[in-house]
DNA sequence: CTGTTAGCGCATTCAA
DNA sequence: TTGAATGCGCTAACAG
């Protein structure tokens, strides 16, 4: 900065007012004269040195349950877009579902002067969660955390199941088995969950159960293909985990995919195609949900106070083989 | 950090001492009395500071070029998790295979001041990886760039062909194709391509073709299904891309997968049991890769400057159903 | 073993 | 409009 400052013939002071968002306090002379001298230099201001001094560093921190999760994965790729359209870089933090890394990662982001947070974990670690939260805005993604009164923005889940149980019922299916990754707290399985058994109970036509992923899960499938029922049969799986458990289960059965059973899966994947006659499925718009994460924090971060707001994102039902066996 | 100092009755200086790794340096009593008033007071050293002091930040670029590519997700896992473990924080900047991101997002990692660069991406903006590569060390993973006198890894693309073309050629198949991204330069791709043409010159059984992904995928793969040869058909997938693609030709071809036609792929996907009788697949060992190019980085940050090295790691044969149908 | 001093690179008063 | 001075939170000499 010096380097510049003297080869411009200027102080410091002018190079940093240049740099920062000062200019319209800079003759145009002296800032042609910076700006000559950064690009020849290729000087570039250090971020850390910013960061200490104005407290902004231009760093917003997520922190993410299950990287290898092709939803957080796209959410993830929507708030990067959105933050390096804004300036601002991301720092990814996967806790590949541990609580003792969520606390380690929570202590990074705080040490690195993170700007905003977006959180997509259990939210174990509360108490950290809250300082945080004093401390810089915060944004849930997908899941609830109750202790925290902060932006959310996910899927509407009821809605959507709603959707998966029209679309089943329309084409025929009457006995549903919703699959689901275990109950950990998570809210947005809890509320998958939950709205199916309420939907069900109001459906006279449709029959329902719910299934946790476990080790007894080709049992339980298989006790369940095996019962005798009045209609068609159909699986309900809530996420992409469950998806891909449940086919293979499908197939070490024997079934046919899908003519002995139907499935429709919440989040589309890109094999999904591939499968059997394909996999119905309901698409979440995740680019949509990262960038709007994002915006959230952006708010929070210009001054908005409001009282916290739920967005709640609708999915698009995307009709393939595996609905379709009964209408051939 | 003062609170901490009057609180304990000591100066910044031992603090200081007591949160690097001068510890030694503290009778035991100072240093007890340091830790309580840390605790008490939920004391959390700067890291921007710290960095800006000692130009250690502890922290990692890794530049990755398509965050939406199972591999990439597999090999930075192993990154993040071989940082952790040694006290690093990773920031992954993805380009989304656009050249002006890169441009972008290498200027951040360096106003960041990063202390090691881990780059998975085509390496256009020479001059600007060049001046980085004097500041620190730079590790490539998966693709070479030839001015870029590195520390590379990634797979011993000859010996995966071999393996690939051993196990084919074994099973009975006789005409193959390989299948491949576009030759854009990604190193990895022409040694697939290179290795492959050069081993089919070899092998007498053998006959084979390469084509590259593009909108003429569906003809293509049509005409070599529909070619009259001698020998039974098969593809060879030369990444999760490809099989992607070439998969979903193959079903809209209406091909019994995998009777008509072979297929072998490179990279390991979790959906490839799934697929019609299964895909028979080489898995990258890529936990091992992404561990391997941290360690690199750590080396060459505790002053190793010995020449750059190549570490090639060795795929493992997972046998499915798509290369099993000849003997039924 | 411990305290004092002097910056790291920059943004912001306050004068000029 | 610009420059000089001060300090962000911390580490590294150097004394003691």
């Amino acid at each position: 900065m010096l380097d510049v400052a003297e080869r411009a013939g200027v102080s410091k002071a002018s190079v940093s007012r240049f740099i920062g968002d000062d200019r319209a306090l800079l003759s145009d002379a002296t800032a042609l004269r910076i700006e000559q001298a950064i690009d020849q230099l290729g000087y570039r201001p250090n971020q850390m040195a910013r960061g200490l001094k104005r407290g902004r560093t231009r760093l917003i921190g997520m922190l993410v349950a299950d990287i290898r999760n092709p939803y957080s994965i796209a959410v993830m790729h929507g708030v990067e877009t959105a933050c390096r359209k804004h300036g601002y870089s991301l720092v990814v933090c996967n806790t590949d579902r541990d609580d003792e890394q969520e606390r380690q990662h929570l202590a990074a982001l705080r040490a690195y002067n993170i700007e905003g947070l977006i959180v997509n974990t259990l939210g174990h670690h509360l108490d950290q969660l809250l300082e945080l939260q004093q401390e810089m805005p915060m944004v849930l993604v997908d899941r609830k955390v109750d202790a925290l009164h902060s932006d959310l923005v996910g899927l509407d889940n009821r809605v959507a199941v709603s959707m998966a149980l029209d679309h089943l019922e329309q084409k025929g299916y009457r006995d549903l088995l919703l699959i689901s990754e275990a109950a950990d707290g998570t809210s947005s399985r809890l509320e998958r969950m939950d709205s199916f058994k309420a939907q069900i109970e109001r459906r006279k036509a449709l029959r329902g159960a719910v299934l946790e992923i476990g080790p007894d899960l080709h049992a339980r499938v298989q006790a369940f293909l095996d019962a005798d029922t009045a209609g068609p049969k159909a699986l309900f799986c809530a996420n992409g985990i469950a998806t891909l458990a449940c086919t293979a289960v499908l197939r070490e059965l024997g079934c046919a995919l899908f003519e002995d059973i139907g499935l429709i899966a919440l989040d589309d994947l890109d094999w999904y195609p591939l499968v059997g006659s394909g996999i119905t499925a309901l698409a979440q718009p995740t680019d949509a949900i990262g960038a709007s994460a994002f915006d959230c924090l952006l708010q929070r971060l210009r001054g908005d106070s409001e009282p916290a707001r739920t967005l709640d994102f609708l999915p698009q039902l995307i009709v393939r083989g595996s609905t379709q066996s009964l209408h051939k």
